[in-house]
RNA sequence: CGGGGUGUAGUGUAUCGGUAACAUGCAUCGUUCGGGACGAUGAGACACUGGGUUCAAUUCCCAGCACCCCGACCA
């Protein structure tokens, strides 16, 4: 991509009235553009990055069986009354009237996906049934706020399973908070896997993904070592900080966290009350068991960018960085050219600054756009090409091919 | 929904009871060219909306709306 004909450019100015980090950093460097509180568009660079968030979400997913599909977000109010949850849910549901009948914008999709399974009619040995997608949801949050980490309209990967027993749904469960906790890894998040209540979605525990973060809306008790896996949310926690841990000994502290993930053990009454019902050998009718598993890729935008940033902008782990290559010229635009080509043959994906503005300007941009390798082509340097990391303070002259090897391209 | 703050060119800000200035961005030109370089010219604003006070309101007062922050609430 030349950065001469991207859309938008960067901002010197930060938007009035921004605070979180993520707000003034992700609308200065030209990924997200907000519409109204709680809704934002995802730029075409916002847009990279969570595209490759959900790559790595999806690749891990696929590795555990499921199936990726995509589900509608208009509902019809009688698919949501077999369960009570147009009226449980109504504080967090937009629910919109046309033409006399009544309509529900999806926040979550149990009811479309036990819908789904009861009609196909299954055998007992068709399960277990794994489904994915990624896509929009709708929730009336009473307050939006930390830039695009709590919006009213974001985007969401929501994993449903249905089971024959309730062992085979937690064994399945375990392997999604091991794929999550690989996904996390990958995206460069230390997440802590926290117990805590089912809210609108089951009177069972469930477990949320939380990144310890000082910008985080929730407070989650772990242990201090972080050795054991203890993690209660604020909601269920019934000691006190200082208390000993049950697992290692060590103290309990609390600390502000950012939920990036949460998973539900819903167990048999989406089943039971929509009538999701398998025949067992013996002729008799049972319900399904369903689980279902989230991760909010918008807001894990909004978290990269609150846990990795400097005072020049935004500094992306490898593995999500919008362009695997910031390439600049400097004054040397048939070389930077020639450059530029062959990265591109080689399948490296590169930003190419080619306009015609100061070097300072170039720079400037490139470390608020954060991407992870920085490639400087000058008259300065000959034939060599200068190398940075963009969390790193010295550069490198290197040729080609070594830059080549440095991006794991070669 | 309660509390606080802010609404002025695209963006960020200044100003003032007598209809608005600067920066940036944009356009044109020239000089520059390794950390947001310099000069010149130009376009760009019913000062959020409605009402009130006043000879006169962008400015003061009231209401509404929008956005941000705190709280309640929340995968």
């Amino acid at each position: 991509m030349r950065y001469s004909n991207s859309f938008p450019k960067t901002k010197k100015e930060t938007p009035s009235g921004a605070e979180s980090v993520n707000h003034k950093l992700l609308v200065r460097a030209g990924f997200i553009d907000q519409l109204m509180s709680g809704s934002w568009t995802l730029l075409p660079f916002g847009f990279r990055v969570v595209n490759k968030i959900n790559d790595i979400i999806r690749e891990e997913l696929n590795k555990t069986g499921a199936q990726e599909l995509l589900m509608p977000l208009l509902h019809p109010k009688e698919i949501w009354n077999e369960t009570g949850r147009w009226t449980t849910a109504q504080e967090i549901m937009y629910q919109l009237e046309k033409d006399k009948k009544e309509f529900g914008l999806s926040f979550t999709h149990e009811e479309i996906v036990v819908d789904l399974i009861r009609k196909h009619q299954l055998s007992p040995k068709d399960y277990p049934v794994k489904v994915y997608h990624f896509s929009t949801k709708f929730r009336h949050e009473l307050r939006a706020k930390s830039g695009i980490l709590r919006g009213r309209e974001f985007m969401m990967k929501d994993l449903y399973s249905a089971h024959l027993t309730e062992d085979d749904m937690y064994k399945y469960y375990h392997q999604v908070i091991d794929a999550y906790l690989k996904i996390f890894k990958r995206l460069g998040l230390d997440a802590i896997v926290t117990e805590a209540s089912g809210g609108v979605f089951t009177d069972k525990n469930s477990h949320e993904f939380q990144v310890l973060s000082e910008v985080g809306e929730d407070t989650i008790y772990h242990c201090e070592c972080g050795k054991c896996d203890f993690s209660q949310n604020e909601e269920i926690f019934k000691g006190k900080v200082g208390d000993k841990c049950e697992g290692c000994n060590c103290k309990i502290v609390a600390s502000k966290a950012i939920e990036v993930g949460n998973i539900f053990p819903l167990g048999t009454m989406y089943a039971q009350k929509m009538g999701a019902f398998y025949t067992d050998s013996d002729g008799s009718k049972k319900p399904i068991w369903l689980a279902s598993y989230g991760i909010g890729p918008t807001r894990v935008l909004g978290t990269l960018v609150e846990l990795f940033h400097d005072d020049k902008g935004i500094i992306w782990p490898e593995s999500v960085s919008p362009f695997d290559v910031h390439l600049i010229s400097l004054n040397d635009d048939q070389k930077c050219d020639k450059i530029y080509e062959k990265l591109q043959k080689e399948g490296v994906e590169v930003l190419y600054d080619d306009r015609q503005v100061g070097a300072g300007e170039k720079f400037a941009d490139a470390d608020l756009i954060g991407i992870t390798h920085r490639l400087v082509v000058s008259q300065r340097n000959g034939e060599k090409i200068e190398y940075k990391n963009r969390c790193s303070e010295k550069s490198d002259l290197l040729s080609l091919e070594q830059v080549l090897k440095k991006l794991n391209h070669s």
